[in-house]
DNA sequence: TCCGTAACTTGATTCAGATCAAAGTGCGTG
DNA sequence: CACGCACTTTGATCTGAATCAAGTTACGGA
């Protein structure tokens, strides 16, 4: 569970496959040789974790494959996901060396660390880093918002619609955006604390749409979205997703 | 509701009330005089809208006075409120000429606003301003994500005292801290769209709370702690209230 | 000062989702 | 290949907060 992350061989920025989503993306080919020569890979197996609340963390990274989620509990061991990190997003924060949650890898992780000092240097000196690490930022706060909305007001039906069509969403991108067979990477019990429920809410829910052939299941973590248009109506969302270009 | 805004005349930057935590913060004296001579100031009272959701909008700005909200709905008339602007918060995202949700001011506001074109030419070339920015930004994430907690985890007796020793602390930071009177600057119906709770909850956690001598009420919108204690001890946060120095 | 309306309180009832409980399922390991 | 364990499903019951429904308060304007 805490064993120490294991060092990878890197992998050229210019051949990284988050070249551009991630915090690099603005970058020209004299910024990535700086980033390439102080950044590390490291990897987590799934369920191990990254970095624990109020920690002192002596890097900062990017995702490049695999899931990690960000959680905070209450005393009595209640606990809520306050963000699903995907590849290219980033962790840390320039300026403070602790975070204000769990970070765990919930997948295999890998992520391209690199050292404070020198990368909060590099940022202060290219605005292409900083002004993508303030998008970066920006997008998700939107995100945290809408997930406010989402525990705040939607039912247990919306939320688990909400959540397919998310994954759905973020994990298709890179394909053809074809409706398709869709990897669940999290345990009920994980859905649940991203969402608000229980695990048992979770399980019925899935198990009401997949009756109602919205969904359907060939193993319990392997689904296929069979009805997209009532998916996106179950979310309880604007039909146009309340997108902005 | 929707009247046009006033325009009032501005106060020079180097005497204004938000000059230390606003997004001008950290700029020096020949900075402050290119914002000073590119903002102006403009009223709302309270209950009128700022910026409706989707609308393009032409400036970015600070609040200087009063409070603000920002709130999404779903179709059928549910909402949550997602942040809560108090003096030196910022409103607009560079690069994006639409807001995501709706913002209203809750009591009289004034902001300080800048046209968005010389303001993102201003914010390219002034590290100390893009700093500043990216720090209220990463401030209002960690705010966003601890509201998730909330939201998502806490019960109604939780959130009201979560929601009453928030106030306390941000609507006193400028005088000694003391525990003492406090306004309510929103309804009840507000702040249920604030906790994810309906008014009926908030009015009756209200009055339990008073029952119970934690809290007093001279009248409906001013109310006294009277035992911070249990105050803190209702929230369910960590004694430390899971402050990062 | 009286009226109208918006805000608030309080009570009764309902219900979505939590909790408690007990079987299934299936994968990794010895 | 079968044992054990972690994950999942399903059912029965409970409960906190929502909903429905009257009242009450109090403030701004005629």
């Amino acid at each position: 569970m805490n064993t120490i992350p294991k060092v990878r061989p890197t992998v050229s920025c210019s051949s990284c496959p988050i070249r551009h989503r991630a915090v690099c993306a603005r970058c020209d080919a004299e910024e990535l040789n700086v980033l390439d020569s102080i950044k590390t890979y490291r990897s987590y197996s799934a369920g191990e974790s990254i970095l624990w609340r109020g920690e002192p963390v002596s890097f900062l990274a990017s995702v490049v494959s695999g899931i990690a989620t960000l959680s905070k509990t209450l005393e009595d061991g209640r606990t809520q996901m306050v963000g699903l990190l995907l590849p290219s997003d980033f962790i840390g924060r320039p300026g403070r060396d602790q975070v204000a949650f769990d970070v765990t890898a919930t997948t295999d992780v890998i992520l391209c660390c690199f050292e404070r000092d020198p990368f909060e240097k590099l940022v202060d000196e290219t605005p292409h880093i900083s002004q993508r690490l303030m998008e970066l930022a920006l997008d998700e706060l939107d995100a945290a918002r809408d997930w406010m909305l989402l525990l705040g007001r939607k039912t247990a039906r919306e939320k688990i619609a909400t959540f397919i069509e998310l994954l759905a969403r973020r994990s298709n991108t890179d394909s053809q955006g074809r409706i398709g067979t869709l990897p669940l990477p999290m345990t009920r019990d994980q859905i649940a604390n991203y969402l608000g429920l229980t695990l048992e809410t979770v399980s019925r829910q899935f198990n009401a749409l997949k009756k109602e052939g919205v969904i359907d299941f060939s193993d319990r973590r392997t689904m296929t979205i069979m009805d997209l248009p009532a998916l996106q109506d179950a979310t309880g969302n604007d039909s146009d997703g309340g997108m902005i270009s």
